[in-house]
RNA sequence: GGCCUGGUGGCUCAGCUGGUUAGAGCGCCGCCCUGUCACGGCGGAGGUCGUGGGUUCGAACCCCAUCCGGGUCGCCA
């Protein structure tokens, strides 16, 4: 018993009513989110993306049909209310932002009826994410959700107001591209008019921006879809959207500048949060030394400690074993955490463990001053002592300690630094510590490839003063790249580019690649750098990742529309799926599956 | 690909070392109720315990396989 909307115009949102508003007649439409029919009287919830405003139905003010109508409304039905809008008569409902008001009804249509849904349509529901987002548009629909697309909208829209008004320019770049195998798996298209040949989705516009720049523009930004062929995570999904910008004539200052208060803008904006500038700056190698990550929370300490000069000659050979190999032995402290049981510090060190490490030491701090230690029948109470005291232990501390090559126990500390202070509940959703990492090495090493990989990419400038170092120690050579990290979330990254060819040569030869193959991976835009290429640089956000943390969630799938789950695939649409052998021989592709699982005839 | 974790009425869960007709809360349905807003009262329906094998006199529970989620490591220039 649908009814027709016709000859009916909605006035306005639920909650965009006030007191103000009282004696007004207002025709609200809207979905009916609670129905208390108390017999003699019928009180309904109407609910839209505003929020949720009472009616109220009496059979002396809206005559008997409609109010025997209201009486059978359900949860979800679609309903159009005309009535006056009044001060409310019982009780004032602080929990709402239309409490102290109230429409009564005079005319009610039912637009559409409701299934009973899977689950409530309310806040902060326990309901597994599987069903959730089966049922995506309605959990779209609940108020949580609703709050952090309409937040995300916001950052959006806002960015886009602020970098114009810098000067920036929004240029679309194009969806199918050129496969550039290095880096990330790529989303492959295949073509039809060119059968056998792909295009790539784009990972990010990377090379594109570079090239508006050669074309002059100067101040480019775009909010891009990007595409990998990756794991997923609870921040990671195979599609996302990068806040992506480009611009000339520019050194790190500049790009760091505008970043920042375009940051303290839409904090200020949409959390009522100030973000005092300039944000804290940090070098990569800092950040390791102190965090054990190149993308450290903030919000608490527990920084790693280096005790290898107190322990290289330790009876211990875990730790002085650990050195003579060119690693080194590091430290956390967990204050207060010297009374956990065995238990639970055995259950630290399989963490550990997972991240790579042989084992954990510690050194456990009663408060009485008894201490506990795995590894304390192996050295003087003078080491032990200076150990402690490099950390500044307490009674009632735990020490944890992890020898191996740096990269192994900047990774274990790291993690475990973290996973410690989510156990102490140390971390605040309210707080927001941003941090530049800067100064990024400009090479990774690549035990599989045996050979040194770029950290961020291949079109990086190298530090200056480390220009020399390109071919004799490529190891040490910084790179003029920088991160944004929030509350220990990496939440944008940029570089200066090369523009000198000359660099780019030698960078490319560092990275042991032939000139054939720079040119027909990079061939475009090398080319393009040939006619004049202003000075560059760049950064993009994780639009998803600073939205989650914006709306305090854990994961980005929560301010995403329609997001993928573990498996890349889409419990709503079903996608990916098979497809019809016409289309795949259109493509001229044929299926090579293992075993009988094959697309349909 | 590895490790961890979950799947029991519509939803969230309980269900001990295997033992009668598998329980609860919420929701849903019906009746009653004129100031409710987590409305209330009375009554009721609803489950092949993810799926397929196996062990057993007997399986939600044990074993094997498999499907569907979540976390994480690898991976993500």
């Amino acid at each position: 018993m649908a009814e027709s909307m016709q000859g009916l115009k909605r006035s306005c949102r639920c909650a965009e009513l006030s007191k103000a508003d009282i004696g007004r007649e207002v025709t609200v439409m809207g979905w009916v989110a609670k129905n208390r029919n108390k017999g003699g009287i019928v009180f309904v919830d109407l609910r839209d993306r505003s929020g949720i405003l009472q009616i109220i139905f009496e059979e002396e003010s809206a005559g008997s049909e409609i109010f025997e109508k209201a009486g059978k409304l359900r949860s979800e039905f679609v309903i159009a209310v005309t009535g006056k809008v009044e001060a409310r008569s019982g009780a004032v409902n602080e929990n709402l932002a239309t409490g102290e008001i109230e429409i009564r009804a005079m005319g009610l249509r039912v637009l559409s009826e409701s299934q009973t849904p899977p689950f409530p349509i309310e806040e902060d529901i326990a309901t597994k994410e599987e069903i959730r987002l089966k049922y995506r548009c309605l959990d779209l629909r609940r108020p949580d959700i609703q709050a952090n697309i309409i937040m995300r909208s916001k950052v959006a829209t806002l960015t886009r107001a602020f970098l114009s008004k810098e000067g920036f320019l929004e240029i679309e770049t194009p969806m199918l591209c050129k496969s550039t195998p290095e880096g990330a798996r790529d989303y492959l298209v295949p073509s039809r008019v060119h059968p056998g040949k792909f295009y790539a989705l784009p990972q990010s516009p990377q090379l594109f921006k570079q090239m508006l720049m050669v074309s002059g523009y100067d101040r480019y930004m775009q909010i891009a879809r990007c595409f990998r062929d990756e794991d997923l995570r609870a921040d990671r999904q195979p599609e996302f959207t990068q806040i992506d910008m480009e611009l000339s004539f520019v050194d790190i200052d500049d790009v760091i500048d505008v970043n920042e208060r375009l940051l303290a803008y839409l904090f200020k904006e949409i959390l009522g949060v100030e973000v005092s500038l300039p944000i804290q700056r940090m070098t990569w190698q800092e950040c390791m030394d102190r965090f054990g990550s190149d993308k450290p929370d903030l919000r608490f300490g527990m920084e790693l400690k280096d005790i290898s000069d107190l322990v290289k000659d330790c009876g211990f050979s875990v730790f002085s074993g650990a050195i003579a190999a060119g690693g080194s032995v590091r430290g956390i402290n967990a204050t207060g955490m010297g009374e956990m049981p065995r238990k639970k510090i055995d259950a630290l060190v399989d963490f550990a463990k997972g991240y790579g490490a042989k084992g954990l030491a510690y050194i456990a701090i009663a408060g009485d001053g008894t201490v506990k230690s795995s590894f304390a029948k192996f050295m003087s109470e003078e080491e032990m002592a200076a150990i402690q005291k490099a950390l500044d232990a307490k009674p009632g501390d735990l020490l944890l300690f992890a020898a191996d090559r740096n990269k192994i126990v900047w990774n274990v500390l790291g993690a475990l630094r973290l996973e410690l202070a989510q156990q102490q509940g140390l971390l605040d959703k309210n707080e927001y510590r941003f941090l530049w990492v800067t100064e990024f090495p400009q090479f990774e090493w690549s035990d599989e490839e045996e050979r040194f990989v770029a950290m961020h990419h291949p079109f990086t400038m190298p530090m200056e003063e480390d220009l020399d170092q390109l071919e004799s120690n490529p190891g040490a050579v910084r790179a003029k790249a920088y991160d944004i990290v929030l509350n220990g979330c990496e939440i944008g990254g940029g570089s200066v580019r090369i523009h000198q060819a000359d660099i780019q040569e030698r960078m490319f030869k560092a990275l042991g690649l032939k000139e054939e193959e720079t040119q027909e991976k990079f061939g475009f835009l090398l080319d393009a750098f040939k006619y004049g290429v202003p000075p560059h640089a760049g950064l993009a956000y994780g639009l998803d990742r600073l939205v989650m943390l914006m709306a305090k969630r854990d994961s980005i799938r929560d301010v995403i529309a329609f997001p993928k789950v573990k498996d890349a695939s889409d419990l709503l649409t079903n996608a990916p799926d098979v497809v019809d052998a016409k289309q795949l021989k259109e493509l001229s592709i044929i299926c090579d599956l293992p075993k009988e699982e094959n697309v349909t005839e």
